[in-house]
DNA sequence: GAACCGCCTAGAGCCACAAATATGC
DNA sequence: AGGCATATTTGTGGCTCTAGGCGGT
């Protein structure tokens, strides 16, 4: 079982890190991604336990172990008896989370204490959770955390209780709960912290699979940063001995955690609400830059305040420069094939069609999408712009140049 | 079914140099 | 501890090249 620690060797790793396909201890998780702005972007999420080598998607709550996409086909695709376990999506985050933050991703992490100011807060004034994180819809009935059931599929007769975006919940989500906004920038933080596939109230007005957002001004502030990775990481052998990372896995009231899923349910596709594949939320957003074409996948969620859950596609999008974006394996994890949380046989058909029409729908608005790349120094793009060129490539100034953006001219 | 070919796409790398950052005094 | 000078690193856009995917033969 080695599933140690990529960066030092020594510690037991725990997250997984997409950008830097490395697994980390939660210390040197911390450390590597407050190193500077592009790092803390990445997108992590907790490790397989199965194989300890593949971000964790879901979590079986029977078996209680984090399990990445092939690990939970094998373990619950085939069996009869295991496919009927309930699973909850596992979401990923980014930035320098505060032990709050954590604790609302990942319910099961443990209460970790909530004093001072993290110094990646202080360094950085910003931090994000994957809005994505909390892509997951809720559940409201348990309070449910960070992670989302995966099987439980709804039916006509039975409303989804479960990935319920559910508008009734109060307007806090556990992430705002943490963050220090002032009033008028609630509006601009949560949609960072909604359910991709949920937007924010706002968002989910326009019946495209999803819209843009932007996540530029989200600066959050976060705390207990180091309480939390150094209280992770002290207690990290008592957490083996009690149970290892199955002791952080125990469930944890997160109320509030369901608003963010608020408004999250587009009138999209309109069908009998059958589409019952939740995906977890795996993008790192605030800077936007972390979408990758995977990321844009659909992206379906539940609204249980429907009479009829709608379909909604999301996503995110927008300014963000497919470079920092790495696929959480969520998104595309839909597209792989019907999950074995799959709607029954009978409902296929007007599912297939709404669904399909979502997605023809999705695509086409993806092609037409620009992932703009996010400049972060204007004025080395203004230089940039008027700078001659030799095949694309810079010249000294005075050399000949074969093209130059003011004139479009060529010296030679 | 395997092998080969052409076409297409995505991504990496290159370049100069001002700005940003780090280091030393 | 703060200020200054110097050294090092970073980031910027357009073009080219290459690897890989895909479809056809």
């Amino acid at each position: 079982m080695g599933y140690i620690c990529d960066f030092c060797g020594d510690q037991r790793s725990m997250v997984y890190c997409r950008s830097d396909a490395a697994c980390l201890c939660l210390s040197c998780d911390r450390n590597v991604h407050s190193a500077n702005a592009l790092s803390r972007r990445h997108s992590r999420t907790l490790l397989c336990e199965r194989c300890n080598s593949q971000p964790a998607l879901v979590r079986c709550s029977e078996e209680r172990v984090s399990l990445c996409q092939n690990c939970d086909w094998m373990g619950h695709g085939n069996s009869t008896s295991a496919s009927s376990h309930k699973r909850q999506t596992i979401n990923c985050y980014s930035g320098c989370p505060s032990a709050a933050e954590l604790s609302s991703i990942w319910s099961f992490v443990l209460d970790f204490p909530s004093v001072g100011e993290s110094a990646c807060e202080q360094e950085m004034g910003m931090m994000s959770i994957t809005e994505n994180s909390t892509e997951n819809a809720w559940d409201s009935s348990e309070n449910a955390s960070g992670s989302a059931r995966v099987n439980d599929v709804p039916s006509m007769d039975n409303k989804p209780s479960l990935w319920a975006c559910s508008s009734s919940v109060p307007e806090h989500n556990s992430a705002a709960q943490v963050l220090d906004q002032p009033v008028g920038s609630a509006s601009v933080t949560l949609p960072k912290l909604c359910c991709p596939g949920t937007k924010g109230p706002g968002l989910c007005e326009d019946d495209d699979l999803y819209e843009d957002f932007n996540m530029d001004e989200m600066d959050l502030n976060l705390e207990n940063y180091e309480e939390l990775f150094g209280m992770a990481l002290n207690n990290s052998e008592e957490l083996l001995e009690n149970g290892g990372i199955d002791s952080l896995f125990g469930t944890k009231d997160m109320s509030g955690a369901d608003s963010n899923c608020q408004g999250a349910v587009a009138a999209e596709g309109s069908s009998v609400g059958l589409v019952n594949a939740m995906q977890p939320a795996c993008s790192n957003a605030a800077s936007a830059d972390s979408v990758m074409s995977t990321k844009t996948e659909p992206i379906l969620c539940f609204n249980t305040k429907q009479a009829h859950s709608n379909l909604s596609f999301s996503g995110l999008t927008g300014e963000s420069s497919a470079g920092d974006y790495q696929d959480c394996g969520a998104s595309s994890m839909l597209l792989m094939g019907e999950p074995p949380w799959c709607p029954p046989p009978c409902q296929e058909n007007l599912q297939s069609a709404s669904r399909s029409d979502a997605v023809m729908r999705y695509k086409e608005k993806k092609k037409t999408r620009k992932f703009e790349k996010r400049v972060r120094y204007a004025s080395r793009k203004a230089r940039a712009d008027v700078r001659k060129r030799v095949k694309g490539r810079f010249v000294k100034a005075g050399d000949a140049y074969d093209y130059d953006p003011l004139n479009q001219t060529r010296s030679c």
